[in-house]
DNA sequence: TCTGGGGTCCTAGGACCC
DNA sequence: TCTGGGGTCCTAGGACCC
């Protein structure tokens, strides 16, 4: 059975055009949170040879000179476009996986013309959502990766690779074959391995020397052995990590705490959302920044004595952490919380000696639906109202669009 | 001056147990 | 002087993904 893989091009920015269509053929960017890195590229700025990643203030000037439109993440925005197009997938195939924010593999029943269907997923998706996509189809998730990026190289919407035209894979970088990243790639090159087909062979042994079993797994993928499963039902996580980088350090532990519950409360919502509870807490307290080599963690972990995502309680957890790990005289310009241990919610273990109120969870459910229903902010713990709203540490995001499909107040407008 | 956030898996080494 | 073998669990670090 055919792996077909569909990715959106340049996601972000494809999102920002469909609600502003006179940027269809401008160059748009858009950045990391915190206004700090470019995280997505439309075509023109890819021409503009700025890399995925790079950080913004290095590149400004050359984006200004083109005139290019600069947008701060969406999230809330590209998560339902996202949605969107998952759900106009699910029509094409019985099964899938949605393997991240723009991109899900399909399993379709084998067909004649799979090139024919490449195109009628294109259409689909660009006529109901405005996202365009690109589809990649092979034997193994690894293959439908290569032919998606051998789409791209040739500018095709849809490549289909098989038999035939196997040796196509001499067009894929080393480096650019699903699962082999940086490290991997300078090490197959310095041996002068330096596309996929060379990867493809390798001997077990030889595959297995230069990276681990994940690698030797990933060879076998490019040879045909499906080993990487279509994980149709997403595995329960093992962590909810909720971290920020601050728009002004914080140095002192009265805001670290007004943060901390912030940071707390998301990430509380998230394991309750998912039916999930804690067993520990992890907070971690960042100094200078992440490129200078005088950067610090400071870092503390509780052990909860019972799993839970009341927030309260992690509230609680997490004041003790801040506690242990704060050091005097410290500026931390990121931080953030860690729960792992994670087990279902119900049934959970009872405490002999903290019973569990079950006005709790109706307490957590009235609270996430307010939340869900008026925005994040809605309704907070009293420790996490800031002196100054927006506070200082708060997020930069100054370029953001409006969350038009989310937000009642953010509704596009149209004029005749 | 300014460099994101959220995940997973593997491996090696140390602590500890019988 | 001579000092085993097998197992588990935890952690840190490194690799990868988007």
């Amino acid at each position: 059975m055919p792996v077909v893989l569909v990715d959106c091009n340049n996601f972000y920015a494809s999102c920002e055009r469909v609600f502003v269509p006179r940027l269809r053929d401008k160059p748009v960017a858009v950045l990391s949170n915190n206004d700090g890195c470019i995280i997505a590229r439309s075509d023109e700025v890819k021409a503009l040879n700025i890399p995925m990643g790079a950080p913004y203030f290095k590149h400004r000037e050359t984006l200004d000179a083109v005139g290019a439109h600069i947008f701060s993440a969406n999230f809330e925005l590209y998560g339902d476009l996202s949605r969107r197009v998952m759900h106009t997938l699910e029509t094409f195939c019985n099964q899938m996986e949605v393997y991240s924010i723009d991109e899900a593999f399909l399993h379709v029943p084998a067909q004649s013309d799979l090139t024919q269907l490449g195109e009628a997923i294109h259409q689909r998706v660009a006529r109901w959502t405005g996202i365009p996509v690109r589809v990649g189809i092979g034997a193994t998730k690894t293959l439908a990766k290569a032919a998606s990026e051998l789409a791209k190289k040739t500018k095709k919407r849809t490549f289909v690779l098989d038999e035939r035209n196997r040796t196509a894979l001499a067009q894929v970088k080393v480096e650019d074959v699903w699962g082999i990243g940086r490290r991997w790639g300078a090490r197959l090159r310095r041996n002068h391995i330096t596309t996929a087909l060379h990867l493809c062979g390798l001997s077990d042994q030889q595959a297995r020397r230069y990276m681990n079993v994940i690698g030797l797994r990933t060879v076998y993928e490019l040879r045909g052995t499906p080993c990487f499963p279509l994980e149709a039902q997403p595995p329960t996580r093992k962590s909810v990590v909720h971290s920020r980088s601050f728009g002004e350090a914080v140095s002192d532990p009265a805001t670290m705490r007004e943060v901390l519950t912030t940071f707390v409360s998301r990430a509380a919502m998230k394991l309750r959302r998912d039916k999930l509870a804690a067993h520990m807490l992890h907070v971690f307290l960042l100094t200078g920044h992440r490129h200078k080599p005088d950067a610090r963690q400071d870092a503390a972990t509780i052990h909860l004595s019972q799993a839970t995502n009341y927030t309260p309680w992690l509230l609680q957890a997490a004041n003790a952490g801040l506690h242990k790990a704060w050091r005097p005289n410290s500026s931390y310009t990121k931080a953030g919380v860690l729960c792992y241990g994670l087990v279902p919610e119900s049934p959970t273990q009872g405490h002999l000696f903290f019973p569990t109120d079950p006005r709790h969870a109706a307490l957590m459910h009235t609270l996430d639906t307010i939340n869900r229903k008026a925005g994040h902010d809605a309704v907070v713990f009293a420790a996490a109202r800031p002196q100054k709203k927006p506070p200082a540490w708060a997020t930069r995001c100054t370029l953001r669009s409006p969350r038009y499909t989310t937000r009642w107040e953010e509704l596009p407008t149209a004029y005749a």
